[in-house]
DNA sequence: TATGAATGAGACTTCATTCAT
DNA sequence: TATGAATGAAGTCTCATTCAT
């Protein structure tokens, strides 16, 4: 799919930019020559590409957030009952927490990367789309839960998703905050994300 | 109190870096130029007093958050009653997002200002202060529920902290979605985050 | 020679450097810009080929001493006779002197460019190989003037090389003291070196 | 006597200037506040007294120039016969050079210090005064080697300072260039310089 | 199409000098 | 007279971008 989209070199230096990431290296401290050498291209062949480093780097950024996005609706929908999903996601976002995955925070904070929106002229179009997917695995996820009879099946659908949001953002703040939390495990963080889920949505 | 800690030109300072972040500037983006014109002082002077930008800088965030906790404590407490306690704590955080406040981000999201902690030496002591200060308003909302029976008395602090931690956030993600909540008005963001709380908590 | 150790741009450099020297300017107060202009390259590129400007600078002395005391040989090495070859000696001299060039005063003086020795992590061995190479020139000179019975053969190396460079100091210190020695020409003190040479090694 | 010519803070900056010298600072990367300091007095004080910096340190090494001709010239006087006193003047060289002592340096060199140059109006008669007081003890030098029948009568004063000149820095060459002469002692030195001198002027 | 050497704008930082106290 | 806080000009160095190959 992604193939139809992007060019193979496009790719390249999408993956570039994600692996600094991945380093720890921040979007605003990205260097072009550190992306052609992730890359493994010349500095000159990401502007044969792209018409500046932020824009590379915000679509970089676009690009795994989908990428990531759809991983995890494969995987929570392989999973069989509302809270094996439910921690099938908790699982996703501490990988991706330990791993520092700037493009995943993006998506859990509120601010963020301004300064790279400007060059993104579809980046409304493309976040949309984002929630919109993002939206399509809470669905998937509520009705597993309707169908277990976990939770109700009145709420409104604005108050269900904030619910699932607010859920999963209570347990990556564990990440975090981890240093003042030494007394309380990862599995605690989560089992008291899913408490808070199931009571705010039975 | 903030006189004792810090001398007058490094409020000054301190206030120019957070004027420029309230205009919008990402951290990464400031000039020591900029902080010189907003602080109204020549840019060597910058320099008289702290060590580097980043020092500044960082420095300027947790100066900032330190501030808008206690202003924030304040506020809350000056109401009366848990719901009103808890819409004080909400339209502080929507006045804070529509203006812009990148420290105040900082709270609300996972990832953030990784460069520039490595600038201070005292991070992780001064943000655990700040986590202890936020527990405080918390634990003063909390208090109130409980007396007003809003709230149940039996949960875990880390599970109650986390309920409200994670539905502060779950109405703070509104604003940067307001484009995709069109039909979503900020009182109905604000009620579908109350009505989480309570369930959460009752 | 030096196209095999040095690539071109490097040299390039070396000769602005070098150029700007033997203008009068101090080697403590030449600025990149002043460098990159008079290589006629961007100021980014001086740091292409040297780590910082001191390393390009210390490096570019070097390189002179060296070129300069090869070419000094050549010359000397063509003259017939001892006088002859002693006065080219000094005719060399004169025309550093008077145009100027710095990096051979670091010969003729025992202080200097502290600063960039730090610089060039081979500078012992660089210098040692400089003494080398004025010794051959010493030896040759003395070689001949020991054939033509003017100088004796049984004096200890160490004092004999010290003699031709006390002579030629003694000769080069009449250009930084020409305002005291206005009734003295240049002949004569060429002639006057000449002398205590002829008596130091007789 | 130079209470009479310098004001006690001119000589205390003048101090200060020297003993960041001493300490191996180089002229050119002396700065104002490390002479305040050095001097225990306000950076402001300096200009007080002097017009620039470059002023101050111009005339800190011909005031430390004097002095020091001055010292030697009591110590050389006070020693009995031409060798005791031309070993006196080889000791004080070594002591200088040692202690690295910049304004020396200017002495026994051909280049220089061209940039302060610059900022002393009355350079040329201050270093012709300087080089009266060398002539002067040189003279008193001669004058005892004459009476000791150990140097000839007969040549021009010019050669016979060249002479003096070039065995001292003859011998100070031996400091620049320890690493490169290690089986030579200072002692070995010495005697290598005061036979020249006496083949030079006998 | 792909490269990377070269560029130079512009950032950070230093420090000589000033001036209110 | 003496100070040192404040300034801003000017320096070093980085790095996004270009362009000849």
């Amino acid at each position: 799919m992604d193939n139809i989209l992007y060019s193979e070199k496009k790719i390249a230096i999408f993956n570039g930019i994600i692996a600094l990431m991945r380093k720890g290296v921040n979007p605003y401290s990205i260097k072009v020559s550190d992306i052609a050498k992730e890359a493994d291209i010349g500095k000159g062949t990401v502007y044969d590409y792209f018409a500046s480093k932020e824009e590379a780097i915000s679509q970089a950024i676009l690009f795994n957030i989908r990428e990531e996005i759809e991983e995890a609706y494969y995987r929570i929908k392989a999973k069989n009952g509302f809270k094996e999903k439910y921690y099938e996601l908790l699982h996703i976002i501490a990988e991706r927490m330990e791993s520092n995955i700037f493009p995943f925070k993006v998506l859990l904070s509120a601010g963020g990367i301004q300064k790279f929106y400007e060059y993104i002229s579809e980046y409304k179009y493309d976040m949309c789309q984002h929630v919109s997917r993002i939206n399509i695995i809470y669905d998937h996820m509520l009705e597993t839960g309707v169908e277990e009879k976990i939770i109700g099946e009145e709420e409104d659908s604005y108050y269900r998703y904030m619910a699932i949001a607010s859920a999963v953002m209570g347990f990556s703040q564990y990440f975090g905050q981890r240093t003042f939390n030494q007394n309380i495990s990862i599995e605690e963080a989560a089992e008291a994300s899913y408490k808070l889920l199931i009571k705010a949505l039975n």
